[in-house]
DNA sequence: AAAATACTGAAGTGGTAACTTGACAATTCG
DNA sequence: CGAATTGTCAAGTTACCACTTCAGTATTTT
């Protein structure tokens, strides 16, 4: 799986920006370049590289240059450090788990 | 219903901080006062009250103040958002989680 | 009552994250 | 070739975040 060692506070720290959210989302349809990716976000291509970086540092995206376009697609790593983390709490959060039918309503996202 | 609208972009924030996880991680051993959160950490009282304001803001941890100790626990609302943003994406992801070994191949654009 | 405990509120500091602009490099196309 | 496309690099700005100090409020303990 995860050849390299993820650290999971970048994980939490990258989806923790909705735009980076919003790329993330869009990756999971399939691979874009960057500037299709800034297309429909308010934000300069340069801003999205950014972005882009900070996903990449952290195992859940990966983007590869050829030619003039760089293509970028989501990556595992990053997203099974998330899941390990989770499977780490969830026994333990699991018992308050079960009163918490009322917040699941909808909000979303 | 709706007791609280939880905002995932709340919840990956308050997770992205380690000291913040550090608490949710003994939180979930059982509740604990805020001087008691504070004692193994190398940070000032005042600076867990703020962090535990976070978490309770994104619904991560529930605190009540009886006499002059605030009690703090776990609240699994947050961790709830938490585990439907990750499983609205599982399915997306788990299609690339498969073919990790085959994304070489070109996907058109 | 006095002192210790447990926390709260306001205000300030230092660092850093998100975003911009502007100049530049590299590639593709007319 | 020259021009448009696509992305990159280096600063600089702004805003926010984690944390501190200090002064203050309740509450318990002695």
């Amino acid at each position: 799986m995860a050849a390299r060692k993820i650290d999971i506070d970048k994980v939490f720290h990258a989806l923790g920006d909705p735009t980076r959210r919003a790329i993330v989302d869009r990756l999971s349809l399939g691979p874009l370049s960057v500037s299709r990716l800034a297309a429909p976000l308010e934000i300069t291509v340069t801003a999205v590289a950014q972005h882009l970086q900070v996903l990449e540092a952290c195992g859940l995206v990966r983007t590869e240059k050829s030619g003039r376009v760089r293509t970028c697609r989501i990556e595992a790593a990053g997203f099974a450090a998330l899941e390990h983390w989770i499977g780490e709490h969830r026994t333990l959060w699991a018992r308050r788990l079960d009163r918490l039918g009322e917040v699941l309503e909808e909000d979303g996202e």
